[in-house]
DNA sequence: TAATCGATCTTTTTT
DNA sequence: AGATCGATTA
């Protein structure tokens, strides 16, 4: 340790320094919000390259989300070149990758497609004909889940997620069915990659040799399956990194275990602990907040975190009349904090030692559910403030790209049962539902199980109309390969040479390469530019199917962009090749990665300051902000209604995870009045707002009854707004809230009559107090309701 | 067979 | 409030 220590070294803390030099035993990290986690392992990555001799293809670093992949492959190259030829990936296109090379072994065609969830379900409603799509929805739920505990439709287990017989059944159906058509979903990505390597050990052994060192991020959030992945690749010579925070962990409904990273030390003997508490993220009383509420959680390893940051800004709970105010309360905290920027003088509202002009893209607004985006948007939109939605986008479920990828995902795979009912009559040709079942009937009985060949041969006996029909869809089809195999050229073998032996010599990272062209779409409904590469593909099929003039005809009656995102969808295919290998290639790259940003959803992201965040708590995690808003702290919405025990834990943890996003200011919003499913619910403030260490608070608005013991900071409190409220005099009375575009949020004091008219005396959220005359009031107060 | 109108349900959270 | 689903109607 007295040898010259390499600057990327140095910047580390003697704990991160500890993780990153560590080698042999496995190891867990366990790293608080905002610890360095990130810098740990890409520093890890580099310094096993560079001090250790570690070759980099022999790295495989796991993380759940896409965008964590390529920042972490982004930061490793940083600092050492090489890194980018380590294995990056998510724990599901890793299983993608995988199984393209060794699924034959497990009778799996490697050109399979990957089924979403809407797909498995439309699989799932043609196994369970006439039930009624809740409970076929529910099914596909338990499957998926039973899928993430490594359950197969004859494991004793089974019956702890669904007991009937009945289930067992259905399940099994449907592996058959899916095995016939020969795609595959979500859980089959580890599920069946365990399979293989259980049962084949020399392919596990090829593994457990090409993989020295395993790493894994976010490892609180890993289901069964994947630690059974896991176990299975890490070998008797691997080494076992695995960094993660109980405390964060959000994914429980959809099979993630925290009792992985719980137990960890208990299913790798030997494993060595380093813990990283130092927090370099945000102020003091920020983390005070956040850990005050999840202290409340039984069942934790526990941990303290330290804020090097030091003391700031108190986080601020205020007490909204509804959501429309929620809205305002954030439009009016963003377009202050910019304006303040702008004139510096303006510092009625001092914060410590935040100098930083705020530009848009400081701030995030948080929400427990995607609906809730909604009003925000439309407030922002209003007053132009520019915002960027993270997730909800849907851009791959929109009906008309749904459309248009069955129609490619039944040419990459014509046993596509799924696709291919979706767009066979679509638009109508005349081949209604008895002629698709007879066709799939068909398909059943010939051996390839071919959908295109059983309605070929069958057109003869069709009707007149319905044989036309499919006639013309097998056309579409048909010219759609022909556009494929036109251009397709050599540079086609390359990923497939390797497909047996070296994958040693991969070049990986399909993931990363999507280079972050931004095409302009031709904004003319007359017809859809096709690019290069596979784009002409895409936008042949689109246009001789009739599905592009299907959905030009619904946005002159809507006015909606179908056929704008149906051209954004063929743009995003110009990156790929005009080849089978292309298309598969597109298709999982869309499968895994829904969060490529589209067009359609930048209304003025490219301004100076960027854009504010709409986001869930969710979405929120690997992210930091300087300014946070979470909204929506309510009984009922967080935590969500009847959520107790392991459940309530977890809620209290996505409030933690959401509270550590905030870097220099945090603020929370409760509405008293919301609206749900169109009707004004009355709220009570979250259980958490009662958890949190109120030292670390300061609150504004009206405290609800029963929110005991709470006084509201700015010298307003509660007693104030005991009684009745005040006659009204010129339109203002006691009790009214309001807002000062300097002095922010206050509320009416009281109000006199004068010589020169009503008086109106207002208490702001900072302690300040301020009269004025009625008839004065001008634009620069905005009321903002009341409290009764 | 398709389009239109009402009744009903919706909201977790995501790879 | 909005979407979705089914039944009714043209």
């Amino acid at each position: 340790m007295t040898d010259a220590i390499p600057s990327y070294l140095e910047i580390l803390n003697p704990e991160q320094r500890a993780a990153v030099l560590h080698t042999k035993n496995p190891l867990l990290i366990l790293a608080g919000a905002g610890s360095g986690k990130t810098r740990v392992i890409t520093t890890k990555i580099a310094w096993l390259i560079r001090e250790q001799g570690v070759d980099p293809r022999s790295i495989l670093a796991v993380t759940f989300t896409n965008k964590a992949a390529r920042e972490m492959a982004e930061r490793a190259r940083l600092i050492d070149g090489r890194a980018g030829d380590a294995m990056l990936r998510t724990f599901h296109s890793f299983g993608a990758w995988f199984l393209r090379r060794n699924g034959s072994l497990a009778g799996l065609d490697p050109r399979f497609v990957i089924y979403d969830d809407d797909d498995m379900i439309a699989l799932l409603s043609s196994i369970m004909e006439d039930a009624p799509k809740a409970e076929v929805k529910q099914t596909a739920h338990k499957i998926s889940r039973a899928k993430d505990y490594f359950y197969s439709p004859d494991s004793p287990e089974l019956d702890l997620i669904d007991s009937r017989k009945s289930f067992r059944r259905i399940y099994k159906e449907y592996e058959e069915k899916l095995g016939r058509i020969g795609n595959v979903d979500f859980g089959d990505l580890i599920k069946k990659p365990v399979e293989i390597l259980r049962s084949q050990s020399d392919i596990a052994h090829r593994f457990q040799n090409r993989f020295e060192v395993i790493m894994v991020d976010e490892y609180q959030d890993a289901n069964i399956a994947q630690f059974e992945l896991l176990k299975s690749l890490v070998g008797p010579h691997t080494y076992l990194c695995v960094v993660g925070d109980d405390d964060q962990s959000i994914y429980r409904f959809r099979g993630a275990e925290v009792r992985n990273i719980l137990e960890f030390p208990d299913r790798f003997p030997g494993t060595d602990i380093i813990r990283l508490e130092s927090n370099y993220r945000s102020t003091a009383p920020i983390l005070k907040a956040a850990s005050s509420v999840v202290d409340h959680n039984r069942g934790r390893l526990g941990k303290t975190l330290r804020a090097e940051r030091g003391d700031g800004k108190q986080p601020v709970l205020a007490f909204l009349p509804d959501q429309d105010e929620e809205a305002v309360y954030c439009a009016k905290l963003i377009e202050n904090s910019i304006k303040a920027g702008k004139e510096p003088a303006n510092s009625t509202i001092s914060n410590s030692g935040i100098s930083k002009p705020a530009v848009y893209s400081d701030w995030a607004i948080l929400y427990r559910t995607n609906a809730q985006s909604l009003g925000f948007e439309t407030e922002f939109l209003r007053r132009r403030i520019p915002y960027r939605v993270v997730g909800s986008l849907k851009f791959y479920e929109r009906e008309e790209i749904k459309d248009a990828l069955a129609l490619l995902a039944f040419m990459a795979n014509p046993r596509d049962e799924v696709a291919f009912r979706r767009v066979v009559n679509k638009p109508s040709r005349g081949v209604g539902p008895a002629t698709v079942d007879r066709i799939i009937a068909a398909a059943e009985n010939n051996s390839t199980g071919d959908l295109a060949a059983a309605a070929r041969a069958l057109i003869p006996v069709l009707s007149a109309k319905a044989g036309a029909g499919t006639k013309t869809f097998l056309k579409v089809i048909e010219g759609g390969r022909a556009a494929l195999e036109q251009t397709a050229e050599p540079e086609a073998a390359e990923d497939e040479s390797d497909k047996t032996s070296a994958d040693v010599k991969e070049t990986i990272n399909s993931a990363n390469v999507a280079p972050k062209k931004r095409k302009r779409s031709s904004k003319n409904n007359e017809g859809l530019a096709a690019g290069e590469g596979l784009s002409v593909c895409v936008v042949h099929l689109i246009q001789e199917s009739g599905i592009a003039e299907y959905h030009a005809a619904h946005d002159e009656i809507s006015g909606n962009q179908r056929i704008n995102n149906l051209q954004e969808l063929a743009n995003a295919a110009v990156l790929y090749e005009a080849s089978e290998a292309g298309l598969l290639e597109f298709l999982e790259h869309i499968e895994l990665d829904r969060s490529l940003e589209t067009a359609a959803a930048e209304n003025e992201t490219d301004s100076a300051g960027g854009a504010v965040t709409l986001i869930t708590f969710h979405n929120t995690k690997g992210l930091e902000f300087r300014r946070v808003v979470m909204t929506g702290i309510e009984q009922g919405v967080f935590p969500r209604e009847d959520k107790k025990d392991d459940e309530l834990e977890e809620e209290r943890r996505l409030f933690y995870v959401g509270a550590t996003r905030a870097m220099d200011e945090l603020y929370l919003t409760s509405c008293a009045v919301r609206r749900v499913f169109g009707r004004t619910m009355p709220m009570e403030p979250s259980l958490f707002l009662r958890e949190i260490d109120r030292s670390a608070l300061r609150i504004i608005g009206n405290a609800p009854y029963g929110f005991a013991g709470l006084t509201p900071g700015g010298g307003y409190g509660n007693a104030r707004y005991g009684g009745k409220p005040a006659a009204a005099i010129d339109g203002w009375s006691q009790g009214d809230r309001l807002y000062h575009d300097d002095h922010g949020y206050g509320a009416v004091a009281d109000v006199r009559d004068s010589e020169d008219g009503p008086v109106v005396r207002v208490l702001f959220e900072t302690g300040k107090e301020v009269r004025f005359l009625s008839r004065h009031q001008g634009s620069r107060f905005m009321k903002i309701g009341r409290d009764d």
